[in-house]
DNA sequence: TCTGGGGTCCTAGGACCC
DNA sequence: TCTGGGGTCCTAGGACCC
C-alpha cells in the first residue's frame, strides 16, 4: 500500500468566496457569512477579512470588533450545496475513487488515473483551472501517498496552493511540523500530548509506542502511525459508504428560555426537521436523544430513551423527547435544544393496516410533499404557524450534500 | 444579545442472559 | 457456600472533524 498517489482537493474560504462569485460588489472585500438565526457566529471568513484576524467560530460583535468595514451575509446552503456538486461530479472524470469528505472537501485516489492523465500534478491542475473557470473559486490541492498527508499537505499553501510530498521527503517535511496539524489532534489531544514532551510530528513518531498505547488504548497505536506519516485508510467512493447512523437538529434559542410550554414548541419544531428528515431518507430510528445546553453556555445535559419500535413521525419523536423532559430537572434556563435519532433501521417505506395510523400516514405524506417542494414549515402543526419559512436555516461545513451520490 | 450546527467514533459502567 | 465470564444492549459523556 505504499505505491498509492491520493489527492486532498480543499476549496478556499468556500462560502464566501462563493458569495463573491455571486455578488461582484463583495469581492476583494472583508466579508464573512453567517447564520440566520439571532446567535450566530463567523461561519466562513473571505481571506481579505481573515487579514483583520477574523475567524470561523467568532461570534459576530468580536468580528466586527476586529474588522468594522466586514461585510456580513446570510449564508445560503443551496447555493453552496449546489455548487459542491457539481464541484464533487468533475472529480469523477479523473477517478471513480472520490470520498468527500465535507462540503468542501474530498480525496482522490488517483493512482489508476496515471495511465490517462499522466502526472498527478497535471490531474491537480486540470481540476484546478476547471473549478477557476466554471465557478471563479480557487483551491487549494495536497498530493501525497496517503490521506493523512494529502490532507496535511493541502493545508501548508492557502490559497490557491499545490503542495506535493513524496514519499522519500516525508520524514524531513513533517518532522518540525506541529502535531496539531494533524487531523485527528485536537487541542485536548494535543494538550495531552504535550505533557509528555511531545510537540511536534517528530517527536509523535519517535514516542514509545507502548507507553502511548497504555495511555490512550487503541488510539495510541494509531497516534504512532500518524507521528510516522503513515496511513493506509483507504479512499472510499460514496457508493461504498456506511449508510448514515443518525439524524439529528438542534438549535440556540433566539433568548434562553424557562417555560415549559416555550420548550415544548421548540421541541415540536425540532421533532418535524427531524422526521421529515428521516421521512425522506427512508429511516425510522428506535433511539431519541435530547440535548439541553443551558444558560451559561457550559453545563449542559443530555439524555436519551430506547423505544420498542423504530420511528419517524413528528409526532412520534416529539413524544420521546416530552417524556426524556420530564425525566429532566431543568438547572438554569435553557439556551440550546437538539434532538437526535439514532439506532437507525432502513426500511422500505410502508403504509400502516389500521385505517386511523394510515390515515394519519397518508396525511404526513402529504404534508411533507408540500414542504418538500415550497420549503419547510409551508405546511406544519397549528402550534408553528409563526415559525420562520425561510427553508433550511442550517448551515455548515460539515454539511454532506444530498446530491453528491454518484450515478 | 458572547460563544452555530451537523455528524462520527470511543470509553466506561450497568443490566441482563446464558 | 459461592460469587466466573462472554456477549449484547443501553446510557452518559467527551473528543474530534468540517
Amino acid at each position: 500500500m505504499n505505491d498509492r498517489i491520493i489527492l486532498h482537493l480543499d476549496m478556499n474560504a468556500f462560502f464566501a468566496s462563493v458569495e463573491q462569485q455571486a455578488n461582484p460588489a463583495l469581492r476583494g472585500k472583508p466579508i464573512a457569512v453567517i447564520g440566520s438565526s439571532g446567535r450566530t457566529v463567523i461561519t466562513t471568513a473571505s481571506y481579505e477579512a481573515r487579514k483583520f484576524g477574523v475567524k470561523t467560530g467568532m461570534a459576530i460583535w468580536e468580528a466586527k470588533r476586529q474588522c468594522p468595514q466586514i461585510i456580513l451575509v446570510v449564508g445560503d446552503n443551496h447555493k453552496y450545496t449546489c455548487t459542491s456538486t457539481r464541484i464533487f461530479s468533475m472529480m469523477l472524470d479523473y477517478t471513480p475513487l472520490v470520498e468527500v469528505f465535507s462540503i468542501d472537501e474530498a480525496f482522490l485516489d488517483v493512482t489508476h488515473s496515471l495511465k490517462i492523465f499522466g502526472a498527478p500534478e497535471r490531474i491537480a491542475y486540470l481540476l484546478k483551472a476547471r473549478i477557476k473557470q466554471s465557478f471563479g473559486l480557487t483551491c487549494s490541492v495536497g498530493i501525497a501517498p496517503n490521506k493523512l498527508l494529502a490532507k496535511l499537505a493541502s493545508d501548508m499553501k492557502k490559497p490557491d496552493g499545490l503542495t506535493i510530498i513524496r514519499p522519500d521527503e516525508v520524514s524531513q517535511i513533517i518532522d518540525q511540523l506541529p502535531i496539531k496539524d494533524l487531523c485527528g489532534i485536537g487541542s485536548r489531544m494535543e494538550r495531552h500530548l504535550n505533557l509528555l514532551g511531545i510537540r511536534t510530528i517528530g517527536d509523535l513518531g519517535r514516542f514509545p509506542v507502548d507507553i502511548l498505547k497504555r495511555k490512550f488504548g487503541v488510539t495510541g497505536q494509531h497516534l504512532h502511525d500518524m507521528g510516522l506519516g503513515m496511513d493506509d485508510s483507504p479512499v472510499v467512493p460514496a457508493s461504498d459508504q456506511d449508510k448514515i447512523k443518525s439524524i439529528g437538529h438542534s438549535m440556540t434559542l433566539r433568548r434562553d428560555v424557562s417555560l415549559r410550554q416555550d420548550i415544548l414548541k421548540y421541541l415540536l419544531q425540532l421533532s418535524e426537521m427531524v422526521g421529515r428528515r428521516a421521512r425522506r431518507y427512508g429511516v425510522s430510528g428506535k433511539t431519541v436523544h435530547l440535548y439541553v445546553r443551558y444558560a451559561d453556555f457550559y453545563s449542559s445535559i443530555g439524555k436519551q430513551q430506547t423505544l420498542a419500535n423504530p420511528i419517524n413521525q413528528s409526532d412520534d419523536i416529539y413524544k420521546a423527547a416530552i417524556d426524556i423532559l420530564d425525566t429532566i430537572e431543568l438547572q438554569q434556563p435553557v439556551r440550546l435544544l437538539g434532538i437526535r435519532l439514532t439506532s437507525l433501521k432502513y426500511q422500505v417505506a410502508q403504509l400502516p393496516l389500521f385505517p386511523q395510523e394510515r390515515r394519519k400516514a397518508l396525511m404526513v405524506n402529504a404534508m411533507d410533499a408540500v414542504n418538500n417542494r415550497y420549503g419547510d414549515f409551508t405546511v406544519t402543526f397549528a402550534s408553528l404557524m409563526d415559525t420562520e419559512k425561510k427553508g433550511s436555516h442550517v448551515i455548515s461545513p460539515a454539511w454532506r450534500p444530498d446530491g453528491c451520490q454518484r450515478r
